[in-house]
RNA sequence: GCGGGAGUAGCUCAAUUGGUAGAGCGACAGCCUUCCAAGCUGUAGGUCGCGAGUUCGAGACUCGUCUCCCGCUCCA
């Protein structure tokens, strides 16, 4: 299937099936905001527990979790960098369609002049953003006939603010109130908590905090159905080092996460790292993990090593000291290394860009003609510890005892997985549902049953089927989990 | 934001030059059925994206508007 075709048939599928809803559909929708629906909620729900366990569990490093506030104190995001770095004055140009940042196309511009003359302009600039002065830069860019570098034209929109932060009012009082944002990343919750953590913890570097959170940010384009929402999932780690020590744990945690990937079932010629050239403000190396979408590879997760950048910030504005005392003994020394500001190894990777992953993975269509008839099937295959229901139960037909049977394993098998009871229409269709949710397991309950306690179970990718005992059932489940 | 394409039932689509909305699948109820969708009967579901205009009459024509998709621009 053509790619481009491949997305449309996911997104329609996911709809289609309960995984995605457009956000407020019957009000025509709100862009780039999608609803999960009742299996989308629970593959995803699945997604995040696994990561959680994986990485504050199963793990053989030292890390806890936290859940902090999507509010926080609006210096957080004056430490951070975010209201200096991206709320931006954007201009367009008519003619080639093109979108600049201004000061972008300013800076470009007086690089082209003298010296003196370019220095005079950028203060120029500087002054009328420091004022928010829109009109001021326009008229900067017009006085001096800066052309776009596509169209070579000077037909310009007017400045426009360009917001990566939502904002709104804390306070009820609308008087008193006063602006916060809402996170644009949950790594902030992590850097302000560090204090916390490590003292209640007595967490002994290195160690790490994980937290799985929403995050908002306002993207000038958002397409891509959940690749990119306005509203957003994080699974976040940061990982606190002695500095000096961040390449390696950056390379540690540049493989390990690849080994948590590849127990998703997914093939691995799908992934490939992308490292950075362009490093952001706080990061001293970079790289992306990235999945091969229908519409291409793209970034699924970013491993950055982010210096002492966060916490030394915080430590400026919030006037506390974000430091560490490690009692360790420096070899070289043969003192301890005393305080210090920890580096920091951050693992982030979007939950709703791993459920778009693992459904563009599992989404599979099946041609199963014979010569005597046409046949089809629209299949998710899921690994079964994600999939978000594991066992159908199945009466082969609604009488003569049969549902009764398979209410009994219903009842045994629901205290341990999530499962799904039908009676309803012949039972290849109801194969077929299944299959289309992506659950592994259908358990058929039919005569024999009745005489000596064996039911067939078929399994989804093969639909292979074969006699077990009943009591078996819930074990043979519990053990693909 | 710009350019292109598309909006008729849950889904896929139909409705002669404008004459007042249908089918298949799906869903639901029932019947029949001993293991891989499309057997039978019945039921529900649409102010044709929305709003104006032209007309005796608009799903169709005109204008506006909204939403979605594709491409471009920005981006941790």
């Amino acid at each position: 299937m053509a790619n481009e075709n491949k997305l449309q048939a996911i997104i329609a599928h996911a709809k289609e099936y309960g995984f995605v809803f457009p956000s407020s559909e019957i009000y025509d929708g709100l862009g780039a905001v999608y609803d999960y629906g009742q299996w989308g909620v629970e593959l995803k729900r699945n997604v995040r527990e696994y990561w959680w366990k994986w990485m504050t569990q199963m793990n053989e490093q030292n890390i806890v979790g936290i859940d902090a506030s999507i509010f926080m104190h609006p210096s957080v995001w004056k430490a951070s960098g975010h209201i200096d770095n991206f709320s931006d004055p954007m201009i367009d140009n008519k003619d080639s369609n093109k979108r600049y940042r201004v000061d972008h196309l300013i800076e470009g511009f007086a690089e082209t002049l003298a010296e003196e003359e370019g220095k005079a302009l950028l203060a120029d600039m500087d002054k009328y953003i420091a004022a928010d002065d829109f009109a001021g830069l326009k008229q900067l860019i017009e006085i001096n006939k800066i052309a776009c570098p596509v169209s070579k034209t000077v037909n310009w929109t007017d400045v426009r603010q360009f917001n990566l932060m939502f904002s709104t009012e804390v306070g009820s009082v609308a008087e008193e109130a006063s602006k916060i944002y809402l996170r644009p990343e949950t790594a902030q919750g992590i850097f302000v908590n560090f204090l916390n953590v490590q003292k209640t913890a007595r967490m002994k570097i290195p160690f790490g905090i994980a937290q799985v959170g929403k995050a908002f940010r306002n993207e000038i384009v958002a397409r891509g159905f959940i690749f990119r929402m306005r509203e957003f999932e994080q699974m976040e780690m940061q990982f606190f080092v002695r500095p000096g020590t961040q390449k390696e744990w950056y390379e540690y945690w540049k493989s390990e996460r690849m080994k948590w990937h590849a127990t998703l079932g997914i093939d691995s010629a799908k992934y490939r790292y992308h490292d950075h050239v362009k490093l952001a403000h706080y990061a001293d190396a970079a790289c992306d993990i990235e999945y091969e979408y229908p519409m291409g590879f793209k970034e699924l997760e970013g491993i950055h090593s982010r210096t002492d950048f966060d916490l030394k910030s915080h430590q400026e504005l919030s006037k506390k000291k974000m430091q560490y005392f490690d009692a360790d003994i420096d070899p070289e020394t043969g003192k301890a290394y005393g305080n210090y500001i920890p580096y920091v190894v951050e693992t982030s990777i979007g939950l709703d860009r791993t459920v778009m992953m693992l459904l563009s993975e599992a989404y599979t269509e099946e041609d199963l003609s014979t010569e005597e008839k046409q046949d089809s099937r629209v299949v998710l295959k899921f690994i079964p510890k994600l999939a978000p229901i594991k066992l159908a139960i199945l009466p082969l037909m609604k009488k003569d005892g049969l549902p009764e049977i398979a209410k009994e394993l219903m009842e045994e098998c629901r205290q341990h997985f999530k499962c799904f009871y039908e009676e309803k229409d012949a039972i290849g269709k109801r194969y077929r549902r299944m299959d289309a949710i992506g659950t592994p397991f259908c358990v058929t309950i039919d005569h024999q049953t009745k005489e000596d306690q064996t039911v067939t179970i078929r399994h989804r990718d093969t639909m292979a089927q074969e006699r077990v005992h009943i009591s078996e059932i819930k074990n043979i489940v519990l053990q693909s989990l």
